[in-house]
DNA sequence: AATGAATGAGACTTCATTCAT
DNA sequence: CATGAATGAAGTCTCATTCAT
C-alpha cells in the first residue's frame, strides 16, 4: 500500500498522529487533487481537508494560511519538476543533443505532464497574486533551465557548425513551446496530447540541427 | 477624451441614463481593467462597478450574473482578436507568406497584445469552470485560425518545394508558440516582450521556409 | 374579447393610454395571477407588471407602493366576495334556510372559490403584516356575514322549535368550516374539492335543523 | 431558567461550544420566535440568529440553507403535534368517544395551540413553496389522524346505532374545523379563543352523537 | 400617462481563520 | 497533535423605489 494517507500501524489502525512531514505531504497531495477537481478558486480549506480525510484545524496547524498551503503546493510541484528534468539531464549520455532531448522529454513525461498538475500550474498563471508567488518560487528554476538549454545549444551549434543560429533564442523558443503545448494539453486534451507536443518539438530541433536530430517517424501515428 | 464612460451631453453633465450598448461596453471595459488589477478571482462585482463608476444593481440589470458578465467579456476579447487577425490577413498582399506573417503580427500587435488583455485570457485558462466557457466561445475561432494557417503553409510548401514539412504540424507549432509567448510576456514582462515573440517566430519560419522568410535583422535590438 | 388588457381602439392598436380605472384593474388582476403563480413572497413588482404587460413605473404611478397594491388587491377580492354572497342572499327566496344555503353556496361558487384567489387569501393570513391589512379591510365584512347568518339561524330555530341550539354558535361554526375547507382545497386539491365542502356543510346543517335541510343525496358521488 | 441558550457551565460562563443537538434546537426555537414576530417572509437568517444570540455562520453550519432551517422547524412542530395527540389518544380511556375527545382537546391544548406556533403553520400554508414542504412533511400525519378519527366515529356509530352518518365525512368535517378555528384564533384572538373552538366542536359532536357526547355547559362562559 | 435605466439597502450564502476542548 | 464548532467579513444577487426622458 503506497498511499501515505492509508498508512496503518501494526495494529491495523490508522495512527491518530503522524509525522509532520507525512501530514504535510498528505495535505499537499490533497490540494493538488482538489485543484484538479474544483479549480484554484473552487478549492477551499474544506475541500482540501475533506480530500485528505483530515480536520480543518490540522491544515491550519501545518500551513497557517491557505495562501501558504498553496505556495507550498506550488513549491512541491516546482521542485519535483526541477529534480525530474535535472536527473533526466544527468542520466542522459554525454552528447549535448541527448541531454537537450532529455530535458524536452522530462517536460512531457507522464509523471510531470499530468492534467491535474498542469491545472495547478495554470491556476497560478491565471491569478495576479498567484503569479507573484510563482515568480518568487520558480523564476530561478526557469532561468537555470534556460541557461542550461542555451549552453547545450551552443555546444551543438559549435559541433555542427550551424550558421545564423543564436543558442539563447533557441532556448527561448523551447521555453515558449513547453508552455504553449502544456496549455493546449490542458484546453484541448482530446486533440492535443503530450505525444503531439514531443513530436512538434523534435521536428523543430531537427529543422534547426539536422545533423543532430532526426525527424520523428510518423508511421503509426500521423498525429 | 475617448472614454465612453465620460461621455457628456450638451449640458456638460454626465447623463444619468445611457443606451444599453454603451453601458454594457462600459462594464465590459471595467471588467477587463479589474481583472488586470485584481485577477479573475480577485475581481468582484464591486471592483467592476467601482471601476466603471456605476452601481452594483446596474451591472446585474445588464448582465444578470457575474458569470454572464465574464463570458461576455471573454466573448468581446475573442471577437476583437478574431476580427483583428482576419482583417490583417485580408489586407496583406496575396503572397501566402505575407498573409501568414500578418496573422503572426496581429497576435502581437499592441492593440491585442496588452498585458491587461492577456491577463484576462490566462485568467480563463486557469479556472476549470472558466475553461469550459473558453472552449464554448473560442474553440471555433482557434480552429479557424489553425486551418487557415495550415492552408497558407501548404501553399508555401508547394511553391518552395520544401520537403519533409507537414503544414498542419507547422500550424500546430505556431499555435503553441502564440500561447507560450503570451504567457512569457505575462510572467516575465521585463525579460520577454512582444518583440521577442515576433522575432522568435520569424526565425522559426525562416528556418523552415528559407526562400519565403528571412531572418530578422538584430542590429538595433539583440533582444 | 373580454380581457381588459387587450382592449383595442378603432385603429386596432392597443391604446398607449387607458383610463385610470382600467389600468388599476389590469394591475390588480395581474397581481392575483402572479401571487397564484409565484406566491405572495415570490411576487415582485416585476412579475406583476410583466404579467400585466405594463411598465414598472406605471404600477408605481397608480399604486405608489407594493404594499398598497397588495392591499388594493385584497380589497378587490373582499368586495367581490362580499357582493357575491350578498346578492346570492338577496336573490334567494324568503325562507331563512334558503338564504343561509345561498350564503354557503356563494362561498364555494366557482367564481369565488378559485385556487388562485384562495392562494391570495391565505397569503394574507400567513404574514403578520398582511394579517393587519386583512383585519383592517375585511373584519367588518366578516362580522356582517356572521351576524346575518346568526339572524337566519335564529329564525330557523324559532320556526322549527329546535332546542339547545345557539344561533351565534352555529354561525361561528359555519365561519370556521368556510375557512377550514378553503384551506383543505388549497392544500389537498386532489382529495378535497368545493363539492366536498358544500356537502359537509349541508350535512352539518341537516343534522342541526332536520326540518329545514335534508341530507345531500350521495348517489353518483360518494365523495 | 429553562432556556437552553442560557445553559451555563460550572464556571458560570456560557460555553463557547455546545452539542449539535442543543444548537439545532436553539435555532429552531429562535426560528419559531422570529416567525411569530416578523412573519415567515419577514424572518431572515439575521432575525433568527439575533433571536438565538448566535452568529449567522453558525446557522448555516448547522442547517446549510434557510429553506432547510424552515423545513426542520416545521418538522419539529409537526412531530411535536403528532406525538401530542397520539399520546393523548393512547392515555384516554378505552371508550371511542373518550379517545376522539382526546384528539380534539390535544389540538387546542395550550402546549400546541399557541399563537406563535399557529403563526408558523399558517406561514407555511400561505406560500406556494412552503406549501410543498408542508405536504412533504405533514401529509402522512394528517392522513393518519383522519383515518384514526374515522375509525373512532365508526365505532361510535355502531355502538349508538346512529343512522345516516358517514364516519369519514365526520372526520373530514372535524379536520376542517381544526383548521378553520386555528385560523380564527390567529386572526381574531380577542373574539375567538381555544375555548370557543373546543366548545363548538363538542357541540357539533353532541349534535351528531347525543348518546355519547353531551352539550358543553355554558354557565360561566356564554362564549 | 408612461417608460425603463438606475440606485442601494439588504437578503442569503461562503469560507478563511480562530480557539476551547 | 488533533478536532470541529464558531465567527464575521465579504461576495453575489434581488428588488422596491426613484426619476430623467
Amino acid at each position: 500500500m503506497n498511499d501515505v494517507s492509508k498508512v496503518a500501524n501494526s495494529n491495523g489502525k490508522q495512527p491518530r498522529t503522524a509525522s509532520k512531514k507525512v501530514r504535510r505531504q498528505q495535505l499537499i497531495d490533497a490540494t493538488i487533487e482538489s485543484i484538479a477537481k474544483y479549480g484554484l478558486t473552487g478549492t477551499t480549506m474544506t475541500t482540501v481537508t475533506r480530500e485528505a480525510g483530515l480536520s480543518l484545524g490540522l491544515a491550519n496547524f501545518h500551513f497557517s494560511t491557505k495562501q501558504n498551503l498553496f505556495e507550498e503546493t506550488l513549491r512541491y510541484l516546482a521542485e519535483e519538476h526541477h529534480q525530474f528534468w535535472k536527473e533526466s539531464y544527468e542520466k542522459a549520455n554525454l552528447a549535448p543533443e541527448a541531454k537537450l532531448e532529455a530535458i524536452v522529454d522530462a517536460h512531457f513525461h507522464p509523471t510531470i505532464c499530468k492534467r491535474k498538475k498542469i491545472t495547478v500550474w495554470y491556476g497560478f498563471f491565471g491569478e495576479a497574486k498567484a503569479r507573484a508567488s510563482y515568480r518568487k518560487l520558480v523564476a530561478d528554476i526557469d532561468a537555470e533551465r534556460f541557461h542550461l538549454s542555451a549552453r547545450l545549444c551552443r555546444d551543438i551549434i559549435r559541433e555542427g557548425g550551424y550558421k545564423n543560429i543564436d543558442p539563447e533564442n533557441v532556448a527561448m523558443t523551447l521555453e515558449g513551446l513547453y508552455d504553449g503545448f502544456w496549455l493546449n494539453i490542458l484546453i484541448y486534451p482530446r486533440e492535443f496530447t503530450r505525444f503531439h507536443a514531443m513530436r512538434r518539438i523534435k521536428e523543430y530541433l531537427a529543422g534547426l540541427f539536422p545533423e543532430h536530430f532526426e525527424y520523428p517517424q510518423p508511421p503509426d501515428c500521423k498525429d
